[in-house]
DNA sequence: ATATGTTATCGAAGCGCTTCGATAAATATA
DNA sequence: TATATTTATCGAAGCGCTTCGATAACATAT
């Protein structure tokens, strides 16, 4: 058995509670008796045993992670990055993480994360969409949270967002400034609201610069954002036989869709049609050619997140925030100037 | 403040120990008792805390999960994949997952996941190559171990360990079967068992078949496994000259920096030389041609790892024992009937 | 010297469970 | 009916800490 507190306040000489003190840098502890307890520490090896502080303290020391299952088993690991964020710097301030799915729709009756009813961590992060039930739950239990990439209007808990609006705002200026005029959109259905804001960034920048919003040049009418849509998606507008020499995808995913119609057309990226996506994952460097996008710091938001939950936990007074983090807009190959008249439309089948 | 074991006790009239004995299903409480303590804990929505559990029954039901720095970081979720099946297959048995990294040098005077120390974890879980201080030390606490991807052969603990030996006779044995005979090997430094085990398989599957084994067809000279040291080791086995119509890599990202390589000397794939990795990650999909793999059930091997350490926590006469996890050959566009005649070389810059 | 305030240490209670030995109730055996 | 055996329930101790009020030790003011 390993050395419990007791071992050493005897070895040390000193009471139990004394010997406390000193782990928790309390109150009024003598230089010397505090190095003899160090001492005894040091010389027992001796730790302290998680589940006796939690017990006597009400700490865990554990954080809540929670995703929705769709989001979680993802292949494209997004928000396994900003769950990997979260992890190293929740280990800086000595906390673990919990990680947990639930149902897309958790409603009454839908099972709750054990670690919520066991009272098994200090805080709970919850990533992604989420239901609003969900949230309530977790602060009808008074404990902290922090909302990574979703918020809802009501909802009154520290947010940690992505600045979608910003970088489709730049996006879209990037191929203004390449002298692009005929942009187009292509997005999921934009059941997410950084989806949405992706769009409105979209729209906003195009009128910054006097340039008409057409919504033929918009898709957003697929059911997801999956590569197979942003494919779907571009075979309809270039149906449509309204040229475009751009277009803005709001994921990744959806632009390598974009991309492969625009091939299967026999369409050149970016001589014919430039591209730029949004997330910046890994697929940008495994296509051909590179694909431009804005960069998300994933890791980043996750260590944000743990970053305001500790603050919370530790200061309960600490004011409900909302941090927009900023992205940045990565070039490869997928751009380039418009061409110099506007390519014809190759009639689709 | 939510209600606790001993309001369940009033409520239901008995006496506290009862309803722990009903909580832990044990021995013999009458079917009477057994329904009203339920439905006490029914009415209250009582949920014991873990930490109090904890304390008590010294079972923290925590898993720990440790990875080395490098494989945790690498851009390649082969070992996050692994970690989510353990996560998953976790949950079903009522543990949470304490993750954490070590320095790949684990040695003496390292620091020792805090987990450990403070006894918050019933089992632990080794995933991929770490050294063997980390091993004894948690052996040394007596801690249940189950180990992925690695083992040593001193190493007395339960090893969930891919096929890797057979995996890479399916893949030499599928090119012997398309009428390939000069078939090259690329592979790291094989520092990792694994990878040594792959280069094992190709030489037994030539030998099977009577194909001598040559070693100007085997590149494991590069120090990593990355996609440039799969195209720098191409590059090298193209410039000796010695022809050769398929290629078989042990990872993946070597494989595509093998086809990146083929490509520059304007060799397509299949038509002058099939490729097929290991691994089967995302990136096939993603490369043109897609590219054949040898497929690794990353989650799968997270779940085992998991169902054997729970067994090992809940009954500890349990075995020591070794599973060797079955590989599957997949078959897409890189692979193809070898040429009529053998490519004639370009020579290398 | 005594009263007053500070600082350091201690002992005991308590956190919310599990577990074990004791006891009471129910059942079987003689 | 009395006794032995089995089954159900209970009370108390204990898991290893934190915390708080009490007390002892020390310093300062009167």
């Amino acid at each position: 058995m390993s050395p419990t507190i007791k071992d050493v306040a005897q070895k040390a000489g000193v009471a139990l509670s004394t010997v406390s003190l000193v782990i928790n840098r309390k109150s009024n502890v003598r230089q010397e008796t505090k190095k003899r307890v160090e001492n005894a520490i040091a010389e027992l090896n001796y730790h302290p045993r998680r589940t006796a502080r939690g017990l006597a303290s009400q700490r865990t020391y554990n954080l809540g992670f929670i995703l929705t299952e769709d989001h979680f088993s993802q292949a494209e690991p997004f928000y396994t990055k900003i769950f990997l964020g979260s992890e190293i710097e929740a280990r800086k301030h000595h906390y673990y993480i919990l990680l947990t799915t639930v149902q897309k729709n958790f409603r009454q009756g839908a099972p709750i994360p054990r670690f919520l009813l066991e009272r098994n961590v200090d805080g709970v992060i919850l990533a992604g969409k989420v239901s609003n039930g969900l949230i309530d739950f977790v602060q009808g239990m008074g404990l902290p949270l922090v909302m990574i990439d979703y918020t809802t209007p009501a909802c009154k808990a520290s947010t940690v967002l992505i600045d979608n609006y910003g970088g489709a705002c730049a996006a879209v200026n990037q191929f203004i400034k390449e002298g692009h005029r005929d942009i187009a959109f292509v997005g999921g259905e934009a059941s997410h609201p950084s989806l949405s804001e992706r769009l409105r960034g979209y729209k906003a920048a195009l009128q910054d610069q006097g340039i008409p919003v057409r919504d033929a040049l918009i898709s957003n009418a697929e059911p997801y954002t999956g590569v197979d849509d942003g494919r779907e998606a571009t075979r309809k507008l270039l149906g449509t036989g309204v040229p475009f020499t751009a277009v803005f995808a709001s994921n990744d995913t959806m632009a390598v869709g974009v991309m492969r119609c625009l091939k299967e057309k026999n369409l050149t990226v970016p001589r014919d049609v430039s591209v730029i996506g949004f997330d910046d994952i890994e697929v940008c460097l495994q296509v051909e050619p590179c694909l431009s996008s804005v960069r998300v710091f994933k890791e980043d938001l996750g260590a944000i997140a743990v970053r305001r939950i500790v603050e919370k936990i530790e200061d309960d007074r600490m004011m409900v925030n909302r941090v927009l983090v900023p992205v940045e807009l990565v070039l490869r190959e997928s751009t380039a100037r418009a061409p110099q008249q506007v390519i014809q439309r190759i009639v689709s089948g």
